[in-house]
DNA sequence: CTCTAAAAGCAAATATTTTGCTTTAGTGGG
DNA sequence: CCCACTAAAGCAAAATATTTGCTTTTAGAG
């Protein structure tokens, strides 16, 4: 029992687990994506997602996902984040605002959307800091890219971080936040007032507390 | 049995069933607080927070909470929104730009340690919009005596939404979204840039993508 | 081909959530 | 002050979900 003891030390100190791929294109694999697969299906039909009925429509026993995912909280946010990921590149305009604009827009619309704002609950409920990251650099990439573009033809564009603060961040937080939307005009009001001054529409929810559980 | 159905709708028809403050300083009262007050200590205790360990601690049965806030996480979001809230007013230093940096110096320090992280994900993990929305108008209100104190004095600070979005959003976003905190030279960045130009710190976490979850 | 270890299945044990019914406590009318 | 009424709490049984110990399967290494 106590033969390799040695060579068992080592192999801990190289493998990292890395949540929920392990070997890759075996049964694991497999298994992951029949249990996102059940998880998308049972979104689509509006079931109520439970860890049970995952697990059944997947032909996969609970006790697995458990084990594999903690909780369903945990899964969801394994399957959201997969979702958010930008499916093509922003469209090319040759103009970086315009460029800017057009992937805003559709951004906002996205992430106001009500499976937006699901995708990015189940995101960010999961105690897996790792999730939001991927949503931020997913973003990131899609910024850099409109990036790249403007600097190869000659334009100064302003950098990531830059937008990601003026134009990423204030539709997050008024979507996260003030459960309004972000149009058009909002989204565009951002870009232009991206360097320098501007200040475009005004809010709406912030008018009055809700009474409710703030009495003591 | 049939006898009062005039009257019943009458009183359905006034009745806007708000959530869980129904007769203010009776029982109902007196038990939200029993479980407020539980849900606080278990957390301070580092226990695991449960239901039925809530209710116990509270001195009330399960079903009770099951019906007056359906989920734990409804509850919690309840809880946290109340946490929330603002002690005091922004400090008066006599100049808008120091007030701004100092409150939101606190702010972002309070928002982005465990326990403000965590209070965050509550809010925005039910599905209680009024709760996120409760948190912004909170922000927005010790902005506003900011920027009323600003005004009295003749100065012209911008208005509470430029500051929300340039300021608040980015450094809510940041502690959202790539796990980093938000600290007082990132803060005070933010403020210097508010009118103009500005572009502060590096951003760190989007360097690499977790490859967990992300293979198929 | 065999051996090993990680992961899945199975089923029993726990824990949780839901639900129907009973009891209690505030509220308004007499 | 007492009574009737209603909303909410208590209680306990039923339904669900979660955890856990053990067995079986499977992919990969020798």
């Amino acid at each position: 029992m106590a033969v390799a003891g040695q060579e068992m030390d080592q192999k801990q100190a190289v493998m990292e687990k890395p949540q929920a791929a392990p070997r890759p294109g075996g049964r694991a694999a497999r298994i992951q994506a029949a249990v996102f697969k059940a998880v998308d299906e049972l979104k689509q039909a509006g079931e109520e997602l439970t860890v049970p009925g995952i697990a059944a429509r997947a032909g996969v026993t609970p006790s697995t996902i458990y084990r594999r995912w903690g909780t369903l909280t945990d899964l969801l946010s394994d399957v959201a984040v997969r979702q958010l990921r930008p499916d093509g590149e922003p469209r090319d305009s040759g103009d970086w605002r315009a460029d800017l604009k057009g992937w805003l827009e559709q951004y906002a619309e996205e992430m106001a959307s009500d499976p937006g704002r699901a995708m990015m609950r189940d995101v960010l409920s999961s105690d897996r800091p790792e999730n939001a990251c991927t949503c931020a650099v997913y973003t990131g990439r899609q910024l850099d890219i409109i990036r790249e573009r403007a600097l190869a033809r000659g334009e100064t564009p302003p950098d990531t971080r830059t937008i990601m603060d003026r134009v990423v961040a204030p539709v997050i937080y008024r979507i996260l936040f003030t459960h309004e939307g972000a149009d058009g005009d909002y989204a565009a009001g951002l870009v232009e007032g991206l360097l320098g001054e501007g200040a475009p529409q005004p809010p709406a929810c912030w008018q009055e507390l809700s009474p409710h559980s703030l009495g003591g």
